[in-house]
RNA sequence: GGGGCUGUGGUGUAACCUGGCUAGCAUAUGGGCUUUGGGAGCCUGUGAUCCCGGUUCAAAUCCGGGCAGCCCCA
């Protein structure tokens, strides 16, 4: 992907392969059209099947939050307040009491997870919903990476112990690299966020930040271990072994599933189009037949042995059957990234073979018509390859910065800075500040993946270096 | 939150500064002919000045407001 001016090329794509539609009316409110629509559908579906793996179940809450809901935890109202859709009437009544549409649920699902908890027996608790939130944002949006509405993932668990809500918050690290790592193949770094950018509620918050090809990250999940900050205003209590009643310790996870699709987008895109994974295309191979006038019929049915010879293989085929030349059918699922292409003409037929183009590097190769089962493997290495190639530039486009100068020039150049830092509690709030109008930067936090050594002293007011901090521009 | 730019058929644009004739071009799209190993060609048809108000004999063009989009900065 073209950095110089991914800008141009993001809002270009969106259109050319029918992503996502602009023209609704509503300021941060897109339509998602079919093409991104099923890609969205199959992340879910993974992501889902994962969630169920590790013990959560399926939920769904109402939208609409009662304000009384809303307000009973103090820094979170905070926190969302001023990005709230409120609706404050109903037909032609004045409503009572005023409703939030959801801007996140825990103050929609703590309310019955009161009512759900008597005793230990009713813990843990891990429910999950699949579903919609609104947020007034006041920054500018932009399409499927900041919006006023956007689809997202949200679980949230209740248990007996801190420790086990803990546990809970590097499961869903786990998770979180299952699937936006390993099974999607966008790279990320996972942060504790310093203390002043957690979740307004939480103890402490741990994000996924990945990197767009202009340099600059994207925050596409994020952890919090909300401790008893919201079980003692919901009062979620259990009976404890002795006989007290306690608490619950809580976490919400969520993973945003428009920014994961924005990421996937622009990490594997290229200046043909998009290039789509395998296991997440609306069409994963899409039959091209080339032919003269008096070949058409015998070429096009040769066509259609494939196409259904694929089928009953279980792959999403598409027979391009339109009038449009060669070249232009080319481009055109280039452009919309469908992973395999199978080009038919008068050789093929006459060999009883295919011709197998993938999108990534554009590698051609022949296959005789009875190995074609093997456009899988082709297209898992495909895959891998994205996927390596994709990490490479994630940690590549890690820099050492010991000075403001040397951390200013990198984060210029779109790179992610990794800095000595004094602290991420609040006291290190004035040396992130500093940096923010300087560099106009953010500091993501501390990696998570491993325990990294602080030396030397903070970057910004030249004290002992407490922690190894990231810094980058952020979306 | 601050600043800047923009809004013309489905899409990309010309005309806007300096108001004036039938709003030009490309692409897409309907029909016809023709054509298929990297975005074919010819003929023909359909289709547009974001919304509200103001100035003016006359507004796509100038002014004000709204809505929407983009960029830069916080």
């Amino acid at each position: 992907m073209v950095v110089s001016n991914f800008s141009d090329w993001y809002n270009n794509i969106m259109k050319e392969a029918e992503l996502v539609d602009l023209r609704y009316g509503v300021k941060g409110f897109i339509v998602i059209r079919p093409w991104a629509m099923f890609i969205l559908k199959k992340m879910y579906q993974i992501y889902e099947e994962e969630l169920h793996n590790v013990g959560h179940m399926p939920v769904h809450f109402p939208a609409v939050i009662p304000e009384s809901y809303l307000k009973k935890e103090e820094e979170h109202v905070a926190g969302f307040e001023g990005e709230v859709f409120w609706i404050s009437k109903a037909g032609f009544n004045e409503l009572e009491e005023r409703l939030a549409l959801r801007p996140t649920s825990e103050t929609a699902m703590y309310p019955m997870y009161a009512l759900w908890t008597q005793g230990k027996k009713d813990l843990p608790i891990k429910l999950y919903q699949s579903g919609t939130v609104w947020r007034y944002e006041t920054k500018a949006t932009k399409p499927l990476m900041r919006g006023r509405e956007f689809l997202w993932i949200e679980a949230h668990c209740a248990f007996a112990t801190k420790e086990g809500a803990e546990n809970q918050v590097m499961e869903d690290v786990e998770t979180t690299n299952k699937v936006i790592s390993s099974s999607f193949g966008i790279p990320f770094l996972f942060f504790r966020r310093p203390d002043w950018d957690k979740f307004a509620g939480a103890d402490y918050t741990c994000a996924a930040d990945t990197l767009m090809p202009d340099g600059r990250v994207l925050q596409i999940a994020t952890t919090h271990l909300l401790g008893q900050n919201f079980s003692k205003p919901f009062e979620v209590k259990f009976m404890d072994d002795d006989g007290e009643e306690k608490y619950v310790w809580q976490t919400s996870y969520g993973p945003g599933m428009n920014r994961i699709l924005a990421a996937l987008i622009s990490i594997f895109g290229d200046e043909k189009g998009l290039v789509i994974p395998w296991h997440l295309s609306p069409v994963q191979a899409v039959i091209v037949p080339i032919f003269k006038e008096e070949s058409k019929e015998s070429i096009m049915a040769y066509s259609r042995e494939v196409e259904k010879l694929l089928k009953n293989k279980g792959i999403r085929v598409m027979l391009d059957k339109s009038d449009e030349t060669p070249g232009f059918k080319f481009n055109k699922w280039e452009q919309k990234g469908v992973p395999i292409r199978i080009e038919i003409g008068k050789r093929e037929e006459e060999n009883r073979s295919v011709t197998v183009v993938e999108r990534y590097d554009r590698s051609k190769r022949t296959l005789p018509l009875d190995t074609i089962g093997e456009i899988e493997k082709v297209a898992n290495e495909m895959f891998e390859k994205m996927k390596e190639d994709a990490k490479k530039r994630l940690e590549e486009s890690i820099v050492e910065a010991n000075t403001l100068e040397d951390m200013e020039n990198a984060v210029k150049e779109g790179k992610i800075a990794r800095v000595p830092f004094c602290s991420l509690s609040l006291e290190g709030k004035e040396c992130y500040e500093k940096i923010k109008e300087k560099v106009k930067a953010e500091v993501r936090g501390r990696l998570l993946s491993k325990k990294e050594e602080a030396r030397g002293n903070c970057i910004v007011c030249g004290k002992e270096a407490g922690e190894v901090a990231y810094v980058a521009r952020q979306y």
